[in-house]
This record gives structure tokens, C-alpha cells and sequence, in this order.
DNA sequence: TTTAATTAGGACAAATTTGTCCTAATTAAA
DNA sequence: TTTAATTAGGACAAATTTGTCCTAATTAAA
């Protein structure tokens, strides 16, 4: 469904919130050790979604990875999703083809639109808030 | 969505239905032509269908690909999207988690659980006969 | 039986995604 | 000012997906 990056980045983003919730900067290697993956790897996608301003970063001593508190809420996965896999998932056709819409649909278009839209929906309206909450309370896992 | 060769995939079934109903076998090279497909790569798809008896194939001078007309109706995109991208897509863990289920979700499980059901629901009843119909009627197409 | 048309399939190449390694730049404490 | 800790980012490598090329096997007509 996601890639890779971005699968990491959305575990990534409410292990971040997680921590900026109690005031406390991540560093990578907490991050990656946290999530499971692979910490170059994770590095890359940190820093994209640092320059889409999904998280912040400071570097040096002391350094490392936070979300102003006041803005997790406020932060859906479809930007995270947006800034590493863009927006190919819920628009763009199914089948591949170039132009697809109501005048000139592909063989699934009509049956994908709910699924679609559905999935838009949820991404658009789903916060790293609550997210980050599941994981506070022991509700949801980031690993295994 | 689905990788490039399961887009490939189900366009092809789709004309290979088409052209089943006329009762005329369909080469590889109609095929790649109609859906606008790299026509070697296309041919490696189509084996992979007929290994999970999807379509069958007839080697040799008036040969091809085909579908018998009574079996058309009966086939669901879940047949296709299984024999090429395997069911990762609406079973499997929207955050590549190795175990998750209801009793040790990933963050985004729930949220995604009513997504996935609906995009299997859809794939399991939709069948070649009806998305047929919709390109001989015009009201879909297969490519550009 | 020969020939032309066709699928099957192996070997490989190109493109993309995933992942690694290394150095530069920056930061805060000591 | 020095040092240790850290992100930024370039270059590259491995893995996977997408795509190509070629030959073998098969088929039906002539």
C-alpha cells in the first residue's frame, strides 16, 4: 500500500510526537532503534519530511528530532504521506492510465472511487495525536 | 496501488474477455497494442495467468490467449490482483508490521481496517464479464 | 513435411526503491 | 576554544521491479 520510506516515516512521525509530548528531542538512533529500521535509511526520510515541515530537527550536541506540541494535533498522516510517496495512493488511476476520470474512466474507476476516497478520507482526517495517544496508553504498537 | 505488472494484468484480462466473447483467440501483440503495454513484459504476466488458470493459452500458428466464455462471469480481480501481487494489499500490515491484528495493532490499524475490507469486498465482487461490457459499451476504457 | 506464426521461458539489462558509508556542518557543554 | 554528539547530504551499493532479447517448443495450414 505505502513503501518502505514511507512506512518508516509515519512510525517514525508518532514516535516524535510521542517524545515531544514529554519535551524531549529524539535522536535518530533512538528513533530507528524504536521503530525497527534501518538507520541511514531513516536518516533520508527524516529529512524529507523535515524540509515538507511535518517535524523539526536541530542539529549537534543535544540535538535531534521534535513536533511543537501545539501542532501534533494538527498534523495528518496525508502530510506525511504527501511529503514522501506524494498523493499517487488516492488520486491518480488505478489502472495506470494517463487521463482517468468521469468523461474518459478507466475499467475501475467507479469501483475504486469509495475505496479511494475512503482512504483519503482516513488519511486526511486522522492525526499523529491520537495516533502517538494509542501508543501512550499501550493500545497500538510501533514494532514486531 | 497495484505494481505495473497487476495494472498490465488486468487490462489484458479485460480485452482477452472482450475478444473471448466473439469467440476469437487474442495474440500477445493485439494485446500489448490495445492496452499499451511493453509487449515482452506483458507476455510474462500473461504466463503467470494462465499458471493460475486465469486465462488459457494455445501456442503455434492461430494461437493466443483466451478465456472460456462461461467462465468470464466468475472471474473476480481478486483472482488476477492474487496471481500477480499476491494478497499483500488488503491483508498484511498497512505499516509493514510482521504480526498485527486486533491484539497488537500498528498505530494505524483500525483506521485502516474498514478501507482494506472495502477494497477486497470490491476486488472479490468484480468480475471480468461487467468490466467487459463497459469498454464493448464504450463507457470505459483501456487506454491513454 | 515444410513453413510461418505463435507462446514459453531463460538470461540479462535498465530503472526504481531500499539501504549503507562517509564526511561536512552545526551545536552545546566542559 | 575544544570536544563530543548530532543532523545534512553526497556517493554509492544491494534488492526489487520493470522491461528486453533471444531461442526453443508448439501448432495449424499449405
Amino acid at each position: 500500500m505505502f513503501s518502505k520510506a514511507c512506512e518508516y516515516g509515519i512510525k517514525a512521525s508518532i514516535f516524535i510526537a510521542l517524545s515531544s509530548y514529554k519535551g524531549v528531542r529524539v535522536s535518530l538512533k533512538s528513533i530507528a532503534k524504536e521503530i525497527n529500521s534501518p538507520e541511514a535509511f531513516t536518516a533520508k526520510i527524516l529529512q524529507d519530511l523535515v524540509r515538507h515541515d511535518v517535524i523539526n530537527s536541530r542539529k549537534g550536541a543535544y540535538g535531534g528530532f521534535e513536533i511543537e506540541k501545539e501542532l501534533i494535533s494538527s498534523i495528518k498522516l496525508s502530510h506525511i504521506v504527501n511529503a514522501i510517496d506524494g498523493d499517487s495512493i488516492y488520486s491518480g488511476c488505478g489502472l495506470g492510465l494517463h487521463t482517468c476520470d468521469e468523461n474518459h474512466p478507466c475499467p475501475v474507476h467507479h469501483k475504486f472511487k469509495s475505496v479511494r476516497d475512503e482512504l483519503k478520507f482516513m488519511l486526511e482526517n486522522t492525526n499523529l495525536e491520537e495516533l502517538a495517544l494509542n501508543i501512550k496508553s499501550g493500545t497500538s504498537f510501533l514494532k514486531v
